[in-house]
DNA sequence: CGGCGGGTTCACCACCCGTTCACGGCCGGT
DNA sequence: ACCGGCCGTGAACGGGTGGTGAACCCGCCG
């Protein structure tokens, strides 16, 4: 094979995505997801380390505006982290910023909670 | 030289497959799978692993585009599934992504979250 | 012509998914 | 302390998706 499809490969720790194939790992294992998951979860690897709005994530995902009082965001990205942890237990990888949005975090930060006062 | 290894064998943990044959083999014995049948282990088995959506896999066995409506697809993967246990029970090696298509996984994940008061 | 095996379509329905609601905890402002 | 906004989370609900048995159609063979 002289070409071999370049294929997207969205890596990120432990997480391993293929957006064309709607595939994701997790620890090696292959994750079930839905569709709706699968997305929001791929809009978020792709701005790893990032903090993504919950408007710029509603449009990436759902391809439409967010209207005031919409839940889906908050209840899909509970979703996932269920079945992120489920996948591999004890890794933090969405992280709420209240008032801004989520952060997709690759680090593997098991009790790494600085604590702290200092910041 | 001549090529002999022009044949190509498929293997996938349990499974073995001679696309050029039309012999298939899971556990060691012969699975007697009509055309449609193969081919569809064939597409599947191709791409172990991997999700394959249901338009792919409609193009790759039957050779045309998936109508919408047509059920033919769910119908053989069923049949499949059918052999498929019945020669080596207890595998589950053709996963439901739905919304996605389908997954050959030829690792033996005996994933028995019900280990419950099960008797 | 009648039986048979294989492929397609149909019908039924259980389950999955996406959305929305409801309740409660946390935090900042007053 | 009270209120209001933001978020986590369990659950209800309606529609879609896929599992499955069976009818139907057709070519083949005796």
């Amino acid at each position: 094979m002289a070409m071999e499809t370049e294929i997207e490969v969205l890596r990120a720790g432990e997480l391993e995505v293929r957006p064309a194939d709607g595939l994701a790992l997790a620890g090696g294992q292959v994750l079930t997801l839905s569709v709706r998951e699968f997305h929001l979860l791929v809009a978020l690897v792709r701005r790893a380390g990032g903090i993504v709005s919950r408007p710029d994530l509603y449009r990436a995902v759902w391809g439409a505006e967010l209207r005031a009082g919409d839940r889906s965001i908050d209840v899909y990205v509970h979703k996932l982290r269920v079945k992120l942890e489920q996948a591999v237990p004890g890794t933090a990888w969405i992280h709420t910023h209240v008032g801004f949005g989520y952060r997709f975090d690759p680090a593997v930060s098991h009790a790494v909670h600085t604590d702290g006062t200092g910041g």
